[in-house]
DNA sequence: GGACCTACCTTGCGTCGCAAGGTACCGTGT
DNA sequence: ACACGGTACCTTGCGACGCAAGGTAGGTCC
């Protein structure tokens, strides 16, 4: 049944990501270490542009080409104001899931 | 992008049905009935039946067939072995998994 | 025997994670 | 000048899986 956190990425990547850009601009291969030092996140190169390009596409992100002090130009990614919004919703659309999911397979935790 | 508790399903949902199997050998309509209480987690048919044949032909499930006292008869599904630690291996992932994205997203909780 | 409920399963489609492969810019060393 | 390695971008092809829709059949009630 493969990777078990590959599946859980699953739509919680993506706003993730939103996140990260939320802090400040930041460019894809930027996005792509910082995810690495997360283990439950990791994702490569693969992932992240075809799903950077998606959100462009779902107006979630906006981008702008800058010139990197030392290497070839950096597409940064910032956030719409519909991005804005997508992640307050799913903000609270996690907190409601994971209870659900914590009740259900339940944590070992005293609920 | 769809529903947004869609992607969140994902990876996810396998494991909600594992445990509700742990707590007492249930039959697929009646694990869809369940879950369609679960606003975060409701899924169809066409969901459920692959999923059990999946769990089923990854042997953390095994079936038997038992006669209803009013209707056709039902697959009833238990936990094996494997499944059980498949389960456990789950909930110690998630707890890793919830943390991770509660810490990038924020969920406005003080951390 | 017709209507309806219950219960099972399959087909076809779309999305998305991901490995692998590809292009191009820049700095450094020779 | 030229090769090499690092950085940065993107695409292709595949597989997994959620899901709507469609299909079969047993049971009950009138």
């Amino acid at each position: 049944m493969g990777e078990l956190s590959t599946g859980l990425r699953r739509g919680t990547l993506e706003f993730c990501v939103l996140a990260m850009v939320e802090v400040e601009d930041r460019y894809g291969n930027e996005i792509v270490r910082r995810l690495g030092d997360e283990p439950n996140l990791a994702a490569g190169e693969g992932t992240i542009y075809p799903l950077l390009s998606r959100l462009r596409r779902s107006g979630w992100l906006e981008s702008k080409w800058v010139e990197s002090p030392s290497g070839p130009p950096r597409r940064y990614y910032g956030l719409t104001a519909a991005g804005r919004s997508a992640l307050e919703h799913f903000r609270s659309e996690w907190v409601s899931f994971r209870q659900t999911v914590d009740r259900l397979v339940g944590t070992g935790e005293t609920a």
